[in-house]
DNA sequence: CTGCACTATATGCCCACCGCATATATGCTA
DNA sequence: TAGCATATATGCGGTGGGCATATAGTGCAG
């Protein structure tokens, strides 16, 4: 790990599952662009607990990946409230995407691995927990 | 997120996977004592590449674990190379195991639905990825 | 016995990124 | 005009990872 990492961070830690957020926001700007504050509820159906994280967090990440190219923004005309900014997926933003769900996949193997190995100790059925 | 959290890492972090490389550290040594560099080695049973990750950020995690109490060591006496560090689990260690646990499988209930949104975006059926 | 490679542990530096608190702005309502 | 909900943004402090480096014991080649 650490090379094809797609365009957002640099190091890259393979210890914390990276771009978990980002590529749930990516996902969910793909299906339809949208501002911070609807993403943040739309996060609610990956299973996200409302107050899950800080809503900071989600307008600073929007940002860097804006600065990196995998979105676009723009001001909404017309609303009839505070300005939104609106997001959309750029082909970059596609195409990181499909390397992070690739690198998801992967994580998602590490934990199906060390639940199995957990419910092996601890005699628990527990994988569909 | 950010109450019950089991002892290491006070704020928490609930946008990334937080406490994996811990978790499965936990596991290992659950599983039977070892020392640092032959746990670098049972990581890879998890999927883990070899070089996945760095072994400087393994010491400081165990030692990190040790300073909460989650795990002990022992200088292992009478091998023959450079000393080892041995390191066992404490009850303190198993309880929040139990609770990292839970954390993560609540993870991989979100990776699944954000695998399923981005399969169904991508009409690929690539779940067993 | 000197130098080197391998095993093993540890730490300093830098930086990404998160949570918390706070600041700002807009429009609606009382 | 004050208060509230919506909406975006940022400074601060802290966790924690990657990289490089330091240290130390052991065995072996020359």
């Amino acid at each position: 790990m650490g090379s094809k990492r797609g365009a957002v961070g640099p190091p890259g830690s393979c210890a914390h599952m990276e771009h978990f957020l980002e590529t749930c926001l990516l996902v969910l700007v793909e299906e339809a662009p949208g501002h911070g504050y609807s993403l943040m509820d739309r996060l609610a159906d990956f299973g996200f607990p409302p107050d899950s994280f800080n809503i900071g967090t989600l307008y600073r990440t929007l940002r860097r990946l804006e600065k990196a190219g995998l979105v676009t923004s723009d001001w909404e005309e017309g609303g009839q409230g505070p300005r939104r900014r609106v997001y959309t997926i750029t082909d970059q933003g596609r195409e990181s995407l499909s390397l992070w769900i690739e690198v998801i996949k992967g994580n998602r193997r590490r934990i199906d691995r060390l639940l199995a190995r957990y419910s092996a100790l601890h005699g628990k059925e527990g994988l569909e927990g």
